[in-house]
DNA sequence: AATAGAAACAACCGCTGTTGT
DNA sequence: GACAACAGCGGTTGTTTCTAT
């Protein structure tokens, strides 16, 4: 691709620049699991790598990162960017702290080729950008209400065979009786736990906009409980996918 | 099946704020 | 306090992939 773009070539000061090869991506990654982040002027040196700081840095940051997410922005992670760029513009580094896993850059493409033009005009052109994404977002919700059905299926599955071998020994472990009231009937109301704690948490010691930060990023978080399960074991998974091609 | 246009994404650039000397 | 180096941010560009015609 480098030589199509006719990038990849050596800049003015002897830096590479264009497109990342495998093995630059395996050199930085080595190297900030060896010696962690910052200073990327000597990242950059240190790690073998003819890329200036500011490159690994980038590529680190967008790319890179063992906690990025990854995959399509979902319909409420939307509607979450959506209510952020209308309360703090094009903020997009503020605006990515609330969405984990997801960098400046991709929410500031993304908002991009979704909202900008729809935002200019009305024309023919947009509505049809619109009633696509409306057609995915569709789809993309119906894909998580199957995977959300499959998660609950299993639950019900994974309880079933942990009873059933809770009753097969029981005469051997008779204490475990109340190990199976739990997996069968979990403790009430923990989710409704966790809300109160959240709030009382950060209404005793976060300043005003340090607790709308918070409240959002707390938000975010309990929808995660509700709904993202299955995303976020997917993405775990496609993490270990992806660095098992580094590491 | 070919093609044009749109969408998606990675990466660069320039600017600004912060930190160290 | 002045300056240089660095980090981070937002804007922009270039290429590839997808989709509609």
């Amino acid at each position: 691709m480098s030589e199509q773009m006719g990038w990849g070539a050596v800049g003015g000061e002897g830096w590479r620049k264009g497109p990342w090869t495998a093995e630059e991506d395996r050199l930085l990654i080595e190297y900030v699991k060896l010696h962690g982040e910052g200073r990327w002027n000597n990242v950059a040196r240190l790690a073998g790598l003819k890329r200036n700081g500011k490159s690994c840095r980038l590529r680190w940051v967008n790319y890179l990162r063992p906690d990025l997410k990854r995959g399509q922005i979902t319909p409420h992670e939307e509607r979450i960017i959506l209510e952020l760029h209308a309360r703090w513009g094009n903020r997009w580094s503020t605006i990515a702290r609330s969405l984990p896993g997801r960098t400046d850059n991709e929410i500031k493409n993304y908002w991009r080729t979704h909202f900008k033009k729809t935002c200019k005009s009305n024309s023919d052109s947009s509505e049809k950008t619109r009633a696509r994404l409306l057609r995915r977002q569709q789809f993309q919700l119906q894909q998580q209400q199957q995977q959300q059905r499959k998660y609950e299926q299993d639950q019900i599955e994974m309880k079933k065979i942990i009873s059933s071998l809770l009753d097969e020994n029981e005469n051997e472990m008779p204490n475990f009786s109340h190990l199976r009231q739990e997996i069968v009937y979990p403790a009430a109301s923990d989710e409704q736990g966790l809300l109160c704690s959240m709030i009382n948490n950060h209404s005793t010691t976060t300043t005003a906009s340090e607790e709308e930060e918070t409240v959002w990023d707390d938000l975010w978080n309990l929808d995660d409980l509700h709904g993202n399960y299955i995303a976020g074991k997917a993405n775990y998974h496609h993490h270990n996918l992806a660095s098992s091609t580094f590491y």
